[in-house]
RNA sequence: GCCCCCAUCGUCUAGUGGCCUAGGACACAGCCCUUUCAAGGCUGCGGCGGGGAUUCGAAUUCCCCUGGGGGCACCA
């Protein structure tokens, strides 16, 4: 842990993060980035990982929310050390250190109404100005200040911003920034209702916690000077900090819900595995050498900060297919059946029909053309009901000459019930009758796939026939050729 | 309007002054394998935003421009 020793750094302490959510909706893919980096931080460090819920916006935050977001990092297997804390639990200590900031007058009360707020900063805009504070509130008189009160008004505290100085952060992703201070205007610290608003209260919470390293989305760093001015006003020790960039959208704006999925829950669904999630967001900004496929542990052991570019990534939902498709390439049969079941009954199938045995039989000819484990039903369904014949398919496939023939040959070869219906058998009786036709094999395999599936694509035809059953699959045979008889073709 | 960040193939990135005629992955195209679709293998397409400066030598350092992103709430 040689890198700790860095001026600002903690020289004898243990690495402390957190992920600090607020609970408004779903833990975003964005979100869950900077939870990873965090926990792979942390983990890689031998340090310890806090979840800390910021729950000071009453008007958003849900238990549901929290919920969600529990039930999500859970599934990614984002395991916390400590926590889940929430902000809401702790407002006695925001109390607290606001009155000592009072009391030193690094902070005063502040009895403008967001409506009179609000219209200043119209004004300003329309005089093309920066919109700030005026300050009024700071020179308010012992008088003035009852006079308020009287009237019924609260007031919020507002941070006493330095006007003069440079605030400079050391990033340890972005390197030197630096903001002058008289660019920020008095924020307000705790609001009327007694509720401290963000910027105050994540510096009580991160010094209280002991965090060593702030990990979190670029949206911060303009928020950085402030908290750091708090942090000296308080006299607490100034963590290090690391901005993430952005996850943008194929339009390169922010990531959103206009870009489709974003919620972590919704990847789960469509049947993402949590490693190939965890692997591809571990790819959004960070990078090792050439390596694009890595599990768990190598992601432990090979991160760092210093891997970690500067620069926006654009979320690439195609690779990640691609990724997860890897992912479930490396399941076993029996992980894969399992894991199938769940998907093909959510999408109303009769999965009852079959045993493991099928299952296992299943997920081995189906493995190789997953992306997602939801494909399975659109892949499989034909085994569920009756066929359903595709337009295109018979089109293409049935109607040709001579089929009809083919597909007597094929159901009278099949009807011999002196061999064990399984793959290696059929595929031999159905090669021979391929030798008897003089026929190329896939004018003879496509329409039998096309009779017994209803589809030209299909996964491989005697497996499929196998895993169909004789019964089923003569039936399917009879039909297909019932079909072509009515509709003229023999 | 003000402040801040960023800039290598379409996308994710490797690259930290010479090893770069810029490497890998996804996507795309072609070929091979093949009963379809995949998977796999091979090949190809494709990039250092522009302009200055430093240097014997810049993708790599500095400046300007341009472009993109973020912030400027009693949201976080």
């Amino acid at each position: 842990m040689a890198q700790l020793d860095r001026p600002g750094g903690y020289m004898d302490g243990i690495v402390r993060v957190r992920f600090a959510p607020s609970p408004t909706g779903y833990l975003h893919i964005g979100g869950a980035r900077t939870a990873l980096f965090n926990w792979l931080y942390a983990r890689h460090h031998g340090g310890v990982f806090i979840l800390r819920i910021e729950d000071t916006d009453r008007e958003r935050s849900t238990e549901e929310a929290i919920n969600v977001i529990i039930t999500a990092m859970r599934w990614l297997g984002l395991d916390w050390d400590e926590g889940p804390f929430r902000q809401m639990g702790r407002l006695p200590r925001y109390e607290e250190e606001a009155r000592r900031l009072l009391e030193t007058g690094k902070a005063y009360k502040c009895y403008c109404t967001p409506e009179e707020l609000e219209e200043r900063r119209k004004a300003a805009l329309a005089r093309k100005e920066t919109p700030k504070y005026d300050r009024r509130c700071a020179s308010l008189s012992e008088a003035e200040r009852l006079a308020c009160e009287k009237k019924g008004l609260k007031p919020v505290i507002r941070f006493l911003c330095p006007d003069e100085g440079t605030t400079i952060i050391n990033d340890l992703v972005k390197g030197e920034v630096s903001f002058e201070n008289a660019n920020l205007d008095d924020f307000i610290m705790v609001r009327a209702d007694g509720i401290p608003t963000y910027n105050y209260a994540v510096v009580v919470d991160d010094h209280d916690m002991d965090i060593t390293h702030v990990i979190r989305g670029d949206d911060h760093l303009s928020n950085t000077p402030r908290q750091i001015l708090v942090y000296q006003a308080l006299g607490y020790k100034i963590p290090e900090f690391g901005h993430l960039s952005m996850i943008l959208g194929p339009d390169k704006t922010r990531l959103s819900k206009r870009h489709g999925a974003t919620a972590v829950e919704a990847y789960r669904d469509e049947g993402y595995l949590p490693a190939a999630l965890i692997n591809y967001l571990a790819l959004l900004g960070w990078g090792f050498e050439d390596q694009t496929i890595f599990d768990r542990q190598e992601l432990i052991q090979k991160f760092g900060l210093e891997g970690v570019g500067k620069s926006p990534a654009v979320f690439d939902s195609t690779k990640l297919a691609w990724m997860n498709g890897v992912y479930i390439r490396e399941l076993s049969v029996h992980e894969l059946a399992g894991m199938m079941k769940p998907f093909l009954q959510r999408a109303g199938l009769a999965v009852e029909m079959y045993d493991d045995t099928w299952y296992n039989r299943l997920a081995e000819i189906t493995r190789e053309r997953l992306e997602k484990l939801g494909d399975i039903a659109e892949l499989s369904s034909f085994f569920f009901h009756r066929v359903e014949y595709r337009p295109e398919a018979v089109e293409k496939v049935l109607k040709k000459e001579g089929v009809p023939d083919i597909l007597r040959k094929t159901l009278e070869a099949l009807s011999d019930t002196s061999f064990e219906f399984y793959s290696e058998p059929i595929e031999k009786r159905l090669r021979a009758l391929v030798e008897e036709t003089g026929l190329k094999a896939k004018f003879v395999f496509q329409p039998i796939r096309v009779a017994v599936t209803g589809r030209n694509i299909s996964p491989p035809l005697f497996e499929t026939i196998e895993l169909l059953g004789r019964e089923a699959t003569l039936e399917r045979l009879g039909e297909a050729i019932r079909l072509l008889e009515m509709a003229g073709n023999s």
